[in-house]
DNA sequence: GGTCCCATTTGACAAAAGTCATTCACTATT
DNA sequence: AATAGTGAATGACTTTTGTCAAATGGGACC
């Protein structure tokens, strides 16, 4: 309004436009700080504060794309050696377990948006790791995406239970979201079969076996899992299945060393996708966090549910020396 | 197999990894190279040298947001001013005429792409400035699209005729396209006629009015538009539609500064969308280059062509200025 | 086993980017 | 009209990043 006044406020006048210049001059046309600081007439340290808001306000995006974690020799080993689609794999971190489960969660959410298309029915489990990955997805609209619970919830004390997996796998990518309002265990394979009849259920469970693409942990076989702590199953009833030849556990369900259902008390009392509708699909898509899963992914694999693949550097190297 | 003709061993083991990793470790973690050369027990410079080859294999990518465009005080103003939906407004160059085209060009191929999604119907008119959008499109697969030629072809001498324009954009797009096999302008009003009539040349005219998007520039009625120099009208010609009001031209029809049609003696004869086509479809997007278009912008803006603006601050406030 | 070749790595130096306390112009208040 | 307050801009300094010529070490060849 007043005229320009050719000191400060002139920066002013043109605003909060000068920080999208600087952002452009230094990020699109490659100059340094120095150059933009003579082009615009202001200092460098100025330009630094530019920069930095232009960071602040989310105008400037960095990633590594996905072939950087596709396309490296034990990627294509690991996609090679099992017959995988793609096998994404991200490096060792150098803390601890939580470290190398968190690099692998941020590598299955980055690159989970870049597998999914208009149009996609995804399957979503449950478990720590899918609910994670679940949290770290960038909002992400996909159009017409539906997402689907895979199996039954379950009361556990962790907030993970598969309800709010698909939900929250839904709301990131504004999806269409399919859930099953059953527990994931009840008490007689009696009282299961009575509300699989049930016709509202009998709807979902039918919707969920048209899912094309599904997005899965597998779960190791040892009596610390979380098939047990969480409450699916009492310890017994693991030995059982231990006894029987399991190898893991895919979306509540039991598995041997070659993939192959394993049967056992739980089976009638479950409610959700079952095994022969998991095989083949599309995609399936399995983010396996921590060693003592390998053996679980490695039966997965062979199981013929699995074209793509998360892990790290060590669980990749593991899956190749074991199999 | 052959052992990899590994250079140095130990590090070598880890192979290509390495490279993954340190650059995970910079731009995802945000450790300084310092701290990364530590960790991976190596010095700094060679940190330096990776994320280099991280670089140079496209491992990374760096990009400004959208919003850093359309949110900031002249976009908001001019978007408010005309109406429209949205305006991505890029800073000016600090070169030439050639620094500002290039600008906005560069701007227009990265936002278009968040512009479009699976099933439009994407019509493209031609130009140089359109012809160079399409060459500055990042290859992205957009499921389901079809992109159109608007107008007839032309025989330019340079290179930018109507269909390399749409042919190209599709390619960029993993698209289907529609071409227009005929001129875009005939010696007589018959011939052009005739051609409309003719059942394979009709179906295409047919589908180019089923586009719900268009992308387009206006050009300017001078004398030395393009309109002119490509041959399409005469100088004569030319002069009879400045003659009778004409501020511009868009998909080689005249408009006047109101944008309503000019009528003159090449309607008749060209082969192409016609401008009550053009109005008010779900999208509009107008690529404006150069202060000169700046009056034909306005024509095209107010005659309710357009919904999207990308052009440079002085166009814009050009623009605002003279509305 | 010795020697050469060559890509990778490295240390030392140079350039660029980041930090921070201070300055400066403008505004609102009295 | 004087003054205090506000927040952007700045210069001096520190840290981080980039460059380059020289060194290193593995493997191939003799």
């Amino acid at each position: 309004m007043p005229q320009n006044p050719t000191r400060r406020s002139t920066k002013q006048v043109s605003g909060e436009d000068i920080v999208v210049e600087t952002a452009w001059l230094y990020y699109h046309d490659g100059l340094n700080q120095s150059e933009i600081a003579n082009r615009l007439l202001v200092s460098r340290a100025t330009v630094v504060n530019y920069l930095q808001e232009a960071r602040e306000r989310g105008y400037i995006h960095t990633k590594l794309s996905p072939e950087a974690f596709n396309t490296h020799r034990t990627a294509l080993a690991l996609r090679d050696r099992f017959g995988l689609k793609a096998a994404y794999i991200l490096p060792d971190g150098t803390g601890g377990q939580d470290d190398h489960a968190s690099r692998i969660i941020r590598g299955a959410a980055d690159w989970l948006p870049s597998l999914l298309e208009p149009g996609d029915r995804l399957g979503v489990a449950w478990g720590k790791t899918i609910y994670d990955v679940a949290e770290g997805l960038e909002q992400t609209v996909i159009p017409d995406l539906t997402v689907m619970q895979l199996v039954g919830s379950m009361a556990t004390p962790y907030g993970f239970s598969a309800d709010v997996c698909s939900s929250n796998v839904a709301r990131k990518f504004s999806a269409k979201c399919i859930n099953l309002h059953v527990p994931a265990i009840l008490s007689t394979a009696e009282i299961a079969a009575t509300l699989r009849a049930e016709s509202l259920i009998a709807r979902q469970l039918d919707a969920i076996r048209h899912c094309n693409k599904i997005l899965f942990a597998v779960g190791s076989c040892k009596p610390d899992s979380h098939v047990a702590s969480s409450g699916v199953a009492t310890q017994k009833e693991l030995e059982d299945y231990i006894a029987n030849g399991a190898a893991g556990v895919l979306c509540g369900r039991f598995i041997d060393a070659k993939g192959d259902p394993v049967s056992g008390p739980l089976d009638d009392r479950m409610m959700g996708i079952e095994l022969e509708e998991l095989r083949h699909r599309d995609m399936g898509i399995l983010v396996s966090v921590g060693e003592e899963r390998v053996p679980a992914a490695i039966a997965a694999i062979r199981g013929g549910y699995v074209t793509h693949v998360v892990t790290n550097q060590s669980c990749a190297a593991a899956m190749m020396e074991r199999a």
